[in-house]
DNA sequence: ACGAATTGACTGATCGATCAGTCAGGGCTA
DNA sequence: TAGCCCTGACTGATCGATCAGTCAATTCGT
C-alpha cells in the first residue's frame, strides 16, 4: 500500500551506512593512524560508543570500509570483463577500461576512497592482509584474462602489465593536482580524459614488455 | 695521523645521524600519525628529549628525514641525467633509468624508504607540500628532457610519461611480494631486473602515449 | 669553566575502548 | 486489551594507556 516502503529490509541499517560513510571519509582524509573515532562519531552524528557496539574495534571498522568498497569495486569490474569479447581487436584496451574505470567512480563525482585505495599500495601489515583477502582474487581474474588475449604472454609478464598499470592509476589518482600541475594546467583532468590516457600508456607498456620477453 | 679521523668534520653528528636513520625506519614501518617519539629514541638508542632537542617537533623531524633523504635522491638523478647523450638511440632507456635506480637503491641493500617513498603520492596536505618542495624541481627537469628526446612531445605528455612511470615504481617497490604472488614466483625480483622490467614499460607506455597524440 | 649535548622525570591532552544505563518497540501471557 | 518482559539501538561518563612536548639537572668536550 505505501509506496515508500521498501519491498525488502536494506542489508544494513541507515545508520550503519552513515557510519560507513563518514568512516571512508575519515580513513581517506587522515589514513588509519591519524583518523579519529571521535571524529568519525562526529562525521556521522552518532555518539563515539555506538561505532564500538557496531563494529567492535576501530581495526574492523576500517576493514569493513574497505570490505565494502573493495565489494562494490570487484563486482563492477567482473561485470565489465564479462561483456568482453577477448578475440576482438580492442580486447586489450577493454581489459584495461575495466581496470581502471571502477575505482575511478562516476564522471563528475568525488573520489574519497580515491585516497584509501592508493594507501593500500604502501604494504604495512594491516593493509597487505586486506589487500590479499579483498583485491588478490579479482586480480588473479585480470592476469589470467590478460595471458589469454596477448600473444605468447606468460604468467609473469601478464601479473607485470597488471601491477604496473594499476600503480600509474594511483598515480593519477592518489595526489590532488601534482599531474596537472607538471602538466603546466589549470583545470584538473576529466574522467574520461584519464581514462584514456592510462589505457594507451598501460596498453604500450604491456606490449613493449611482451615483444622483450 | 690517525686513518680514521676524518678530515673534515661532519655536516651532522653521528648521533643526529642515528636519530634520522631511526626516525626513516620507523616512519616507513608506522607512517606519520603511527610512528612514535618515544620509539625512534628507543630505535636511536637515545632519550626521547633529545629528539625535540634537536628536531623540536616530530613535523620537524619528519620533514628533515624527507629532506636528507629526497636530497641523495635528486642529486643521484641529476647525476645521471648528466651523463646523457639526448641524441643517442637509447636517450629514453636511460632517462628513465636516471628516474628509477637512485630509489631503487644498491642491488641487494634493504629499502627501507621505499614506503615513505610509496607513502608520498598519497596526497595528504603534509606530504604535498614536502613533494612540492623538495621532488618538483627535479620532476620539472625530467619533464623538460623527456620533452626534447620524444618527437613531438608537448608538456602534457611529457608529464603525463613522467608521473605514470612513477606510478609504476610505487607498484613495484611499496608493497612487499604482491607483484611476486601475482606473477607466480617465490624469490622476490633482483633489482636490475626490476629496473629493465620498469624500463620497458615506461619506455612503451611513452610512445604509446605520444602517437595517439 | 663554560656552553653544547644529553638525560630522567614530568605534564596536559588525546586516544581507543568500556561501562552502566536509557529508551522505544515487539512479543508473550492472561 | 492490559501488563510484563525482553532485546536491539544508542548514549554520557569515564577508564587506563599513550601521545608529543617541556624542563631542570647533569654530563661531556674543549
Amino acid at each position: 500500500m505505501n509506496a515508500a516502503k521498501p519491498a525488502v529490509a536494506p542489508v544494513v541499517s541507515q545508520t550503519i551506512e552513515d557510519i560507513l560513510l563518514a568512516a571512508e571519509a575519515e580513513f581517506a582524509e587522515r589514513g588509519f593512524e591519524g583518523a579519529g573515532m571521535k571524529a568519525i562519531s562526529v562525521k556521522a552524528a552518532v555518539s563515539q560508543a555506538l561505532l564500538h557496539y557496531h563494529f567492535g574495534t576501530k581495526e574492523r571498522l576500517y576493514a569493513e570500509v574497505i570490505a565494502q568498497r573493495s565489494k562494490k569495486i570487484n563486482d563492477e569490474r567482473n561485470a565489465l570483463l564479462d561483456q568482453i569479447d577477448l578475440t576482438a581487436a580492442d580486447a586489450l584496451d577493454r581489459i584495461f577500461e575495466a581496470l581502471f574505470r571502477p575505482p575511478l567512480g562516476p564522471a563528475g563525482g568525488e573520489r574519497p576512497y580515491a585516497r584509501i585505495f592508493s594507501g593500500l599500495v604502501v604494504g604495512r601489515e594491516r593493509n597487505q592482509a586486506l589487500v590479499k583477502e579483498h583485491y588478490d582474487p579479482t586480480a588473479k581474474r585480470f592476469v589470467a584474462v590478460l595471458r589469454r588475449v596477448i600473444p605468447a604472454g606468460d604468467q609473469g609478464t601478464a601479473a607485470l602489465c597488471y601491477s604496473l598499470a594499476l600503480g600509474s592509476l594511483i598515480a593519477m589518482i592518489g595526489r590532488d593536482g601534482r599531474v596537472e600541475r607538471l602538466m603546466g594546467r589549470d583545470a584538473p583532468l576529466k574522467t574520461e580524459e584519464i581514462l584514456r590516457l592510462l589505457i594507451a600508456h598501460a596498453k604500450g607498456g604491456a606490449l613493449a614488455l611482451i615483444s622483450q620477453t
